[in-house]
DNA sequence: ATAAAAAATACAATCGGTTGTATTTTTTAA
DNA sequence: TTAAAAAATACAACCGATTGTATTTTTTAT
């Protein structure tokens, strides 16, 4: 239809032969304008196919109405789970999205960073890549007071929220569950303990061996990446063991290890969960999937997406003090499934 | 460390002496300005910490380095690896993401699109909403010379590109291969054929019968959503059959509705491939856990994005005219895995 | 009817770069 | 040595909305 010039403000106020000032106001139902002009503005805007300019409303007011997200990858389930959730509230709030990934790269998160900064973000959220051993590239942020919000992969900041689940109870209920299938010696697939996921999921599972008087071996632990390829290999470790030390359960710090795991371990005849039993955690498609099905925690990424964004705008829109909710730990549960279950 | 007042070109100017509009050309290396003069702007810009302010340069320039992304849905791990590969190539070639769904209703997408269209995206990549029937809420772009590309769920447009793969021919190589492994009854697991993605394959499977001299029974065609729910669904259609009529193949148009269709079948005590074999479409995840591993068509999400981005952002770089290269085709390729291999 | 208070509107500076054109400086050629 | 051409820099208007303050209009009270 219509094209060429862009309409402004100044056209709307020659058309009503008044000021632009009044227009701007009215156009944002500023109360000091009349209800009458109001309307008669917002009517001319239409008719003339008025769209506000950005920028310079931006320029002025210093506020984007735009949210930064930087995360560690974008494909996976549980990461596309949280930014549905997170588009999904920042839409309803009135925030745009700008994405980026760091790919676990310290540096590449501290770019990501920068022109989240450059282009005037209003609020940031956070994930933490693999590599990230400071998290003073957000200091910028906290020195202009932008809110930063840290969700799943976080950092203790005094300024900074964080949004995640309860690792740590999480990993202790998952491993009380195996113990009272009678398991002995529960082997741990773990990720990179500097990242508070990993960490307090190790803690967890210690802290539930201790109170129930099962001793702690090394030997049962194995960190990595928890890729399909190293969950393949964690297979041949365990199958290295003799039968007599050989774990009698797996709780893996995700799914994708734990399912090839599973995979490499039928292969080699070993049958789950009687022979070992097996536990996972994100609640990953592919858990339902795969034979036996497997136990795991629910990590409600949409939720947690929802939770980060709206804490965020409620902060921006003044509505609470970030400091004040320093922390939301969101609801996750255990779901029990025949990978687990030895007494059936 | 340093905060407060934001260092802008004229404090630059100031500092060396010189006028504001060297330091501006300077800044962007224009070729008009001496290279020792660049050098010593460049480096007071480091000195003072200065950071230049996007909106005042996209209010004059009217460019803003940012492509809009407006998807059905983000939680799929299709979409996130197209969102993936967008984010790595935008990031490459200088330009932001916002990212906005439509969850699948075409006047969620129109909004999105307005919102878009005011944030002055340079350019638009739009995957199609279920519900969407026409697209001419994107001929605000088109008038304004903005170009959209169209990936995936596409529609024909004069001034639109498309990214796609060959869904007819893939989903032809698929049923042929089925055919091959001596099926003779393929029912086929279709979505809304509204949908070019969905009609091309049952173009394609439809060619494939009647290239081999089968019949084409509309008995042997679903068309649902493709959902999980809907795929254990489709089992209880195909389990309806006369043992003398049942379908002795099942070729879904995706890996989702393929695998939980497979699974209520095994529940039901039908074996696969020897009973009924399957072919779904994607590569997703689930389809190398499912017993037997499903055979499917691997879909390049990761390099769809890369493609429409690239290409969008050559278009804008002025590289290439986006009328010449009116349409993208990736390569996709049969991935044949158990759950079709008859004779093995 | 008139002064004071309240409501509505307008003025004008401002945000911070960008860009067409003019001016100054330097280089080249004669 | 000087005029012409090229290179480098500066001027000043401009992009379009926002906002503190001033002005005008309307309402209220006396």
């Amino acid at each position: 239809m219509s094209e060429e010039k862009e309409i402004t403000i100044y056209d709307i106020a020659k058309h009503l032969n008044i000021s632009a000032t009044t227009v701007s106001r009215g156009l944002k139902d500023h109360p000091s304008i009349n209800i009458r002009t109001r309307k008669k503005i917002a009517e001319a805007a239409r008719q003339l196919g008025y769209r506000s300019n950005t920028f310079a409303s931006s320029l002025r007011s210093r506020r984007t109405q735009t949210l930064g997200v930087i995360v560690p990858r974008l494909n996976s389930s549980f990461m596309s789970a949280v930014l549905a959730g997170m588009e999904n509230a920042a839409s309803r709030e009135g925030y745009n999205l700008i994405i980026a990934q760091s790919l676990e790269q310290a540096n590449k998160e501290m770019e990501n960073a920068e022109t989240m900064f450059n282009k005037r973000v209003d609020g940031l959220l956070v994930s933490l890549a693999y590599g990230t051993e400071s998290i003073q590239h957000f200091d910028i942020f906290f020195n202009k007071k932008i809110p930063v919000i840290f969700f799943d992969r976080v950092a203790a900041h005094p300024d900074g929220a964080n949004v995640v689940i309860d690792n740590y109870g999480a990993a202790y209920q998952v491993t009380r569950h195996l113990i009272q299938q009678g398991c002995k010696r529960i082997m741990h697939l773990g990720g990179n303990t500097l990242l508070n996921v990993y960490a307090d999921r190790l803690r967890g599972y210690k802290q539930a061996l201790a109170d129930h008087k099962l001793p702690f071996d090394e030997k049962l632990v194995l960190n990595g990446n928890l890729t399909e390829e190293w969950g393949t290999e964690a297979a041949q470790y365990i199958l290295q063991f003799k039968a007599k030390e050989r774990p009698d359960a797996v709780f893996s710090a995700n799914d994708t290890a734990a399912v090839y795991c599973m995979i490499a371990l039928k292969a080699a005849g070993i049958k789950i969960p009687q022979d070992i039993a097996f536990a996972g955690f994100n609640n990953d498609p592919i858990s339902k999937v795969i034979e036996p099905n497997l136990t795991t925690v629910n990590y409600p990424g949409y939720s947690m997406g929802q939770a980060a964004v709206t804490s965020l705008a409620n902060h921006l829109n003044g509505n609470t003090d970030i400091n004040a909710t320093n922390t939301i730990v969101l609801r996750s549960e255990l779901i029990i499934r025949d990978s687990s279950l030895k007494n059936k």
